[in-house]
Order: structure tokens, then sequence, then C-alpha cells
DNA sequence: CCATTAATAGAGTGCGTGCTCTACTATTGG
DNA sequence: CCAATAGTAGAGCACGCACTCTATTAATGG
């Protein structure tokens, strides 16, 4: 007999991935030749198929590793003492990546992915809704306690969303600082939310 | 001889294009075949290459007939005799598109084909750069008349310009609804140029 | 130290692609 | 009514694609 070293298999389908998402995030899901993922992983196409079945499998893969981050991220943010807390630490789960260059174009891919792919929409659409329903329930928990919201909940929490993903398609630009981005969004939500700001939070959360 | 009837040409030219739409929102630039074109626009394949020469083709012409609309618009914004004037209309154009259900797939597709087609980059990016610089004049010249900015007048437009993009990106959610949109949108504009109609909360930023 | 199986490479394959070519029809000017 | 040419269709082609198959090497357990 001899078991397989999970170790070493994850180290090697992480490597894999990691090319994967450069390629995609350049060239989109179609654009993307499995040649090109293994010229980029310095490995045969025979050993790309060993790790995952499909093209499709290895993008599936790519997002599927974030649920759990998400979710677990969303369950922090609902046990915060104070909504405020939770939805600041809400935030800046949501903000992490931004300063991974290839996000934007991941999204864009999974964006276009949704419309031909069933299984990958119903994960994307599972996890925004996940993420939405929690920016809801904070939003509402801040109004309840009589905080003057710019919108009805539901909208705040659709905006603050929207805000998060354009914040991600603009990175990337010329002279795109990702703190400033950041710190300039919580502003915006502070007054969505009805907050006088916080002069000068701590930014350091690298 | 024969003359070509300019009529009857832009009328067909105009069908495909608006079948190419249909099917570059839905599955990108490299996920839609000429043939898949060809059959929404009730065509063949000869005909398809008798209106254009590459697929590639097509997708460019798509957003190009945008540019002089859009350089329109904002030469309209700097001629308006008051910025706040000027600022209103160009939101509302860069929010005209807004109920078109193809725009938020366009959008993905040309944000992918832009990393591998350098002539398709250089057309959006100049487009986009005017727009930004039209915006970027108008908040200047409403901070020189003493509003006070929520940040940078290049912030204020970079804001701008990625929360109509933000605005794309959801439409076609369920109970999306524009004019709601559109109208949210305004209001935090209204604070991001320190324009008056403020919710009910203490005014004062700084 | 061998049996077993994971890991790997890369040639091969069938299919779908963008686009061309040829043939035919519709529409115009003189 | 007759060139002349725009318009149209669709078969065909060369090519690139995702994926398979075969063969070989590396690593583990007993």
């Amino acid at each position: 007999m001899r078991t397989v070293d999970p170790a070493r298999h994850a180290r090697k389908r992480a490597g894999i991935l990691q090319a994967a998402a450069a390629e995609f995030a350049a060239h989109g899901v179609d654009g993307t030749s499995t040649a090109a993922i293994c010229r980029r992983a310095g490995i045969g196409s025979g050993t790309l198929f060993h790790y995952f079945a499909t093209k499709r499998d290895i993008f599936h893969a790519l997002f599927a590793d974030d649920v759990p981050r998400h979710a677990a991220a969303c369950d922090r943010a609902l046990a915060a003492e104070r909504p405020d807390d939770g939805l600041d630490g809400l935030v800046d789960h949501l903000l992490a990546d931004l300063p991974d260059p290839l996000v934007p174009g991941l999204a864009a891919a999974a964006f276009l992915q949704a419309n031909r792919d069933e299984e990958f929409a119903g994960m994307i659409v599972a996890d925004d809704a996940r993420i939405r329903a929690t920016l809801v329930t904070l939003a509402e928990r801040l109004a309840d306690a009589g905080r003057p919201l710019a919108f009805p909940p539901a909208r705040v929490a659709g905006w603050i969303q929207r805000m998060v993903d354009a914040s991600y398609l603009s990175a990337g630009e010329d002279g795109f600082d990702a703190a400033e981005q950041a710190a300039e969004l919580r502003r915006i939500i502070d007054w969505l939310v009805g907050r006088s700001p916080a002069p000068a939070r701590a930014e350091g959360h690298t």
C-alpha cells in the first residue's frame, strides 16, 4: 500500500490554483486554456487533470475555498456585542483582498460564469445572499437602536455590498491605494448608517 | 453601377449588433461563438462577415458607438452655467442605460477584453478618462465655489464613477428598481459634494 | 526491497471554432 | 432590361481546444 500525503497534495493543488487564478483573472474562463495554466504552473496536462477533473472545477475551487471564510466572518459579525463593531469587522473582512490585483479580473470572470454555469451561480448567489442578510440584520439592529440610517436597512446593506464591489473594480487602476480606498469607503458607510465619522480609526490591518 | 443604401445597411448592422450584444453579455467575448450570433440574428455566417471583419470588430463596434455620445455629454456638462447642473446632467446621462439588462454582462465582458486587446483597452480607457476628467473639473468648480466636498475633487470624481459602475453591477438582481437606485445614488452624490439635503443628522463634517 | 499506487509527462484525439470561399439572389443606375 | 455589385447562405478548412491514454518515475507500507 501507499497512502497519499495530504500536505504534499494540498501544496501542489494550491500552486495550480494560484497559476489558474492569474490566468482566469487576465483572460476569463473561456479565454484561458488549460495549456496556459499548465505552462504557468510548470506542469504537464496529465498532472493538471490528476488534480482537477475539468477546467470548470478549477474555477469552482477558486471560489469554493472562500465560502466558509465568508460564513465565519458573518457569524462573527452577528455575534458581536455592538452592531457597529460587527459591521466594521465584516467590512474589514470584505475589503481584506483589496490589495490583491487579481480580484477584479476574477470577479468579472465569475460574473460571466454565473450566466452559463448553474452550479457556480448557485454557489455565488448563496454566498452573496448570506453576506447581504448579515448586513441587513446589522443595519436593522442599528435602526432599532435609534440610529438614523440614510436608507431603509435593506437598501443600506445593498449599497455597502455594491460599494465593496465597486472598490474591487477600481483596484488595479493607476495610482490605486487600497488603504485610502478602504478609509473612504468606511467614511461613506459611516454616513449611510448615520454614524459621525470616528476620527482617524486604526487602519493598520495588513 | 449600384450604390449601397446606407439606411438599409445601417439597419442590418444594428440588428446584428443587437444580437451580438445579447450573446456577449451572457457569455463574454470568448464564450460567444460567431455561429451563436448568426443564429440569434437569423443570418448566415457569410452575412455576418460581410458586415464585420472579425468577431473582435463586432465587440468593438458595440462600444465605439457610445464614445461620441459620452463626449457630447461631457461637453454639455462643462458648458453648463452652474456646476451643479452640469454634474446632475452628466450623472443622468451615465445612468441612462440602467434599465438595460444587458449592460452588466457587457461591462464584465469589456473588463476582461481590455486585458487582452490593446486597441479595445485604449478606447475604453480614453472614454473613462474623459468622463473622469469632466467629473474632476466639475468637483473643482464646486470646491472653488466654497462647497465642502467629502473628499478631494479627484476622489469625489472617482467615487461617483465607481458608484455608477456599482449600480450597473447590481442591475438585473431580483427586485432591482432603476429609478430607486438612481434616486439613492443622487442622494449619496449630494453628500459627496456637500450639497444640502442631508438626512436628519448633525451636519458638521469638520 | 518489493508491491502498490500516487504523481507526472506528453503525445494523441475528436470536436468546435473563427473565418474563407464559392455560388446564388436582390437591387440599383443607365 | 441589362450589367454590375451589394447582400446572403452555407459548406468547408485549418487550427486550437479540453481532455484521454499510455508510459514512466517517485514514494510509501509491510
